[in-house]
DNA sequence: CCGGAACTGAACTAAACAGTTTATAGTTGG
DNA sequence: CCAACTATAAACTGTTTAGTTCAGTTCCGG
């Protein structure tokens, strides 16, 4: 009568072993495309001891997913150096925002919360918490600090935000996602990162480039 | 010794019946939650009779899948009326777009695509011809019109089409594909569009709103 | 160096599921 | 009315995989 209840025990060699088997696993693989065997394989572990950490796949699972969660809301990008023209800073954003977005770990985890939505709901608002969310705001505090400045007129905040994020991912995303084209070159990238540039400029700038 | 080879054979009574069966669970469960006992159980056939006319799950899946981009593609946005004004038109544009994007059909096949783009790698290139690429097309076509009139001037007709299809999906498209929300309200809708359409005009336009 | 806790490996259970077979029955057209 | 074709239900095969069990081994603190 072993009373594990239904708890993830942290303590004991192994734990952090068991964990990053499965990261692995699951990053390369998927919820049910990763099999428990693999991951005890992957993690130099017996299924036994996998078990005696996490009472079942689905947990560990989750483990997984909000430690990759927080990972990259760490990761986040920093608009570093507010001072700068804005032109330039919102050219080196869209360009490591295009980056970020582009990351074979973004599409990975992209792709696992789509595919397990189902199965895993809380998992794809996690996520769109550490990523657009987080994206959003960091940005709408910078658009915020240059409208204060005059640099901007901006009626909506969290819309001009989410219009420059959105403005980024042009043509890139949607030939990633269909499995069109993985890997993009710095010219493809600043192509959309300029595209953005200019749109948002010449819709939000308060400088007027003619007349 | 049936040599039914591996081809399916489309002659027979039941063979619609069993395709609308399949498709139905496919769309709801995607391709592994579906299982084959369910697809006759839904279509109201027997599996062997299935079988009779499948050689097996997968060219099942693929037979539905085609049909559904083939008829997705036959629903594309037709921009009607290029006579009226760019603003007019492009708004219309963007409202229709949005509310296919959100549409309960596009989210069902959007998730399958990426959730089966290992199994299915040519199921996403389908898709994307027959949406992005469909959509984008059509987008230029009018660009390229509304240019010749001198109604916008546009260096890169596929970047300006791109972009406004991508204007269309801020906000709505992150919700719903990480299963925030998955329904959206007129005002919501047109926040976006019309957020889309101003943009796209002070980038564009050759008419100048000041000075 | 000893005793208990952590770990191992391999075998096992149970369920799900793709695909097959069989024996039976309905349907059709000549 | 009789072949030939089509369909059916149900049982069966084989495989995969989550989760369990247990006898034996390793590790580590006291």
């Amino acid at each position: 009568m072993t009373q594990t209840a239904k708890e993830i025990i942290r303590t004991g060699r192994k734990f952090a072993q068991v964990l990053a088997g499965a990261r692995q696993v699951f990053m390369a693989d998927g919820f049910s495309g990763a099999s428990v065997d693999d991951i005890a394989k992957a993690a130099g572990v017996s299924k036994a001891t996998l078990y005696s950490y996490f009472p079942d796949k689905r947990l560990l699972f989750i483990e997984v997913a909000n430690n990759e969660c927080n990972r990259q809301a760490d990761e986040a990008v920093e608009l570093t150096n507010f001072e700068a023209p804005p032109e330039e800073l919102l050219t080196l954003a869209a360009r490591k925002m295009i980056r970020i977005l582009t990351s074979p770990f973004s599409q990975r985890v992209f792709r696992i919360c789509v595919a397990e939505a189902d199965r895993f709901p809380e998992l794809g608002q996690a996520f769109y918490q550490s990523g657009p969310v987080l994206g959003r705001a960091r940005m709408s505090e910078y658009l915020q600090c240059a409208c204060e400045k005059g640099e901007f007129v901006i009626e909506d905040m969290d819309l001009a935000a989410d219009q420059f994020i959105e403005l980024c991912k042009t043509d890139v995303f949607a030939r990633m996602v269909f499995g069109i084209q993985t890997e993009f070159s710095d010219a493809e990238m600043d192509r959309i990162a300029d595209g953005a540039v200019e749109m948002f400029m010449a819709r939000y700038s308060t400088k007027q480039k003619c007349c």
